[in-house]
DNA sequence: TTGAAAGCGCTAACAA
DNA sequence: TTGTTAGCGCTTTCAA
C-alpha cells in the first residue's frame, strides 16, 4: 500500500510536510496543503494508524467494557456509544466482561494491558478494588456509566431516588398493597442496582407509614424472571397486591404477561410501574421512569473526550468537576396508571 | 512502560532473542526461554501490539459490521462473536452500520480503510456491489453471517426453507386460514429475509393448494410492529385467521399480545409460529424454529481463523469449500401448538 | 542457538 | 514555511 513517502514524492515535498498537511498539526501553506491533499487522494492514501500510534501514543480507539449486550439498557448504551465515538473518528473495541471468571481476568491481564485505546468506558460493571487499580494504572482516562467507581467520573441515574419516585407514584394513587419485584441483592453482579432500587422502595414505604413485611419478591433480572415471579405473587386472589413496582421494564412486562394470563386486567385491576423507558412499554400499557441510556452514552463520550483533551493531571481534574453526573429520570405515564381497583384495607 | 529491550537486558540476551522467546517464533534454547519469560513477568512486560503490527502486518483484531445491536438475533451473534474471538486472543472492533447514509459511507471510506483488523465479519448486512468490492480490496478475509455476499463464505439458515417448514407445520395441523405477518419487502435493508420468508410461505401455501390472496400482512420488524398489525388482523372476528406464521419471534410475540388483548386464547384459539428460538418463547407459549445465532457466530469465527491461517490465494480457497454454510433450523414446540379451534371452511 | 542491524510508517524536534 | 533527522517498539533477515 502507499505510504506517506509516496504522497510526499508525488506532491514534491518532504515526508514531514506531507504529514503536517494531512494531520493538520503544524504550519503548512495553503498551497502546499492543497497539493498534498490532492496527491494523497490521487493514490488513495490512508495513513497507517499503527505507525502513527507508535509515535504519538494515541490510538483513536476507545475500549468499552460491558457485562451484557442483549439487555435493553446495555444495548442502547452500546449503540449510542458507537455512534458518538464514530462521529469523533474513534473506533470502539468491545470487551464483554462476564462475572468473576477466567475470561474476566484475561480481559484485564491481557486485553486491557495491551492498551490499544486512548480511554475506557465502563458500562454497568461493578469493578473490584484490584480491577479499578489496574485500570487506573493503565494511565488512560476512564469514564463510568451506571454506578460509582472510585476516582472516576460516572454518568448514572440515582437508583434510590428513582425507586422512591416510582413507589411514591403508586402510593399517591391510593394503593395500599404495594410490592416490589426486583433483582435479588444476593446475586447482583452489576452495580448495586438491585439493592439500591430495593432500598429506595423500602424508604418510600416507611415514609408513608407502610409495613415493609413480605413485600419484596426477588426474581431473575429479565422478562421471564418477572413472569415467573408474577405468576406466584399474583396467583392467590386473597393475597394479591394491587400495585407492583418492578425494578426494570423487562421485569415489569413479565409481570404484566403473568397477570393477564391469570385473568387480571392491567392496568385496570393492577398497576405496574417499571424503570427504563423501554420501547415495549406502550404495547403493555406500562408506566415507566425513563433512564435515557442513549443520553448516558453520549454524555460518557463527551466526558471522555474532555479528559482526553486535557493535560494529564488526573487528580486536579477530578477535584475540579467531581465524580458523578447524575441524570434526572422522568416519569412517563404510558397509560393511565390507575388507583386501586379493589381496596382491601 | 517497559519495552522488550528492558526484558532483554534483565535476562542478559539480545532484543531479538527476547522477541523469539516471547513470541514463540524461531529457535530459543529452553533455558534462555525460561529466563526471558521470568524477566518479562518480573517487570510486567506487555508487548506493544502497535509496534508488532507495524512490522508483521497482523493486528490480532477483527472488525465486525452489523446493522442493529438491540435486536435479539444480532445481539446474540455479537455476544458469541466476542466470546469466540476473545478466546483466540483477538480484539473485536464494532462498526454499527446504518442503512445508506453518510455515516455508512464514512465507515467504509475512513474506518474500514484504516485496516486495523486481520479480517472482517459482516453480520446481516446487505452490501452494495461497491461496498463488496471495497471490502475485497482491503485484502483481508471476510466472512458473512445471515445472507450471501459475492465471493464470501457465509453462515446462514435457509430462509425460504425455514419459512416453508413453519407454514407446513401450521397446514399440517389442519389450519385453513393461515396468514403471514412479516417485514415489508419494500423496506428491507438487511438481506432479503423479508422477501425470502414471504416466498417460502407462499410456496408452501401454493403447494398445499391454498389461495395466497390477502394472507400477507407487512409490519415493522419488531414486537410493537407485530402488535400493531396483530390488532388489525385479528380485530374482526369474521375474518380472523386461525393460524399465523410470523417472520420472527419478536413479531410473533407482538401478535400474541395483541390477540390476548382482544380476548383470543393463544395457543388454544390461535396458533402462532415464529422463527428465532427467542428466550421469551416459553412465556408466550410460542412455537418457533431455532436459528442458533450463537452457533452462527462461533462458526463464523472459526471460518475466519481458517482463512487467516491459510496462504492468501483467495480464489483457490473459495473454489475449494464453496461460499455457503447453511445451518439446519430445528422446530421447537414451546407449547402444544394446536389445530384449528373453530374450523370455518 | 544467539546477536547485530535494518526497517515497518509515521510524527516531532530542530534547523534552515 | 519547509526539510532533515531521529526515533516510537517491535520482528526479522543475516551473520556469527
Amino acid at each position: 500500500m502507499s505510504a506517506i513517502a509516496d504522497v510526499a514524492r508525488l506532491a514534491g515535498v518532504a515526508k514531514a510536510t506531507a504529514s503536517r498537511a494531512l494531520s493538520g498539526r503544524g504550519y503548512v501553506s495553503e498551497a502546499t496543503r492543497l497539493r498534498v491533499v490532492a496527491a494523497a487522494r490521487e493514490i488513495g492514501y490512508v495513513a497507517s494508524p499503527n505507525a502513527a500510534s507508535l509515535v504519538t501514543g494515541r490510538t483513536k480507539n476507545v475500549g468499552v467494557i460491558i457485562p451484557f449486550i442483549s439487555r435493553w439498557f446495555f444495548s442502547e448504551v452500546l449503540e449510542s456509544l458507537e455512534q458518538a465515538l464514530l462521529a469523533e473518528g474513534y473506533d470502539m473495541t468491545l470487551y464483554n466482561l462476564p462475572a468473576a471468571s477466567a475470561e474476566r481476568d484475561s480481559v484485564f491481564e491481557y486485553f486491557l494491558a495491551r492498551k490499544r485505546f486512548d480511554g475506557v468506558i465502563s458500562v454497568g460493571v461493578a469493578l473490584s478494588e484490584a480491577e479499578v487499580d489496574r485500570l487506573h494504572r493503565l494511565g488512560r482516562p476512564l469514564i463510568g456509566i451506571g454506578g460509582p467507581i472510585r476516582d472516576v467520573h460516572t454518568i448514572a441515574i440515582d437508583d434510590v431516588a428513582t425507586a422512591r419516585l416510582a413507589t411514591e407514584h403508586l402510593l399517591g394513587l391510593g394503593h395500599v398493597d404495594v410490592v416490589h419485584v426486583g433483582g435479588d441483592p444476593i446475586d447482583e453482579m452489576d452495580f448495586r442496582v438491585h439493592s439500591q432500587r430495593l432500598s429506595g422502595f423500602y424508604s418510600a414505604m416507611r415514609d408513608a407509614g407502610r409495613s415493609t413485611d413480605r413485600c419484596f419478591y426477588p426474581c431473575e433480572f429479565s422478562m421471564p424472571g418477572g413472569y415467573e415471579v408474577g405468576l406466584s405473587v399474583l396467583g392467590d386472589p386473597r393475597t394479591r397486591p394491587t400495585a407492583i413496582f418492578a425494578a426494570s421494564d423487562e421485569i415489569a412486562i413479565g409481570v404484566i404477561v403473568a397477570a393477564r394470563e391469570l385473568g387480571i386486567q392491567v392496568p385496570a385491576e393492577l398497576s405496574v410501574i417499571g424503570i427504563d423507558g423501554h420501547p415495549y412499554a406502550d404495547m403493555f400499557r406500562l408506566t415507566t421512569l425513563e433512564q435515557h441510556p442513549r443520553r448516558q452514552g453520549r454524555l460518557a463520550v463527551s466526558a471522555l473526550l474532555t479528559e482526553l483533551a486535557r493535560p494529564t493531571d488526573a487528580d486536579a481534574r477530578l477535584e475540579e468537576d467531581g465524580y458523578l453526573t447524575v441524570l434526572p429520570t422522568n416519569l412517563v405515564i404510558r397509560s393511565s396508571t390507575s388507583g386501586p381497583h379493589r381496596p382491601r384495607s
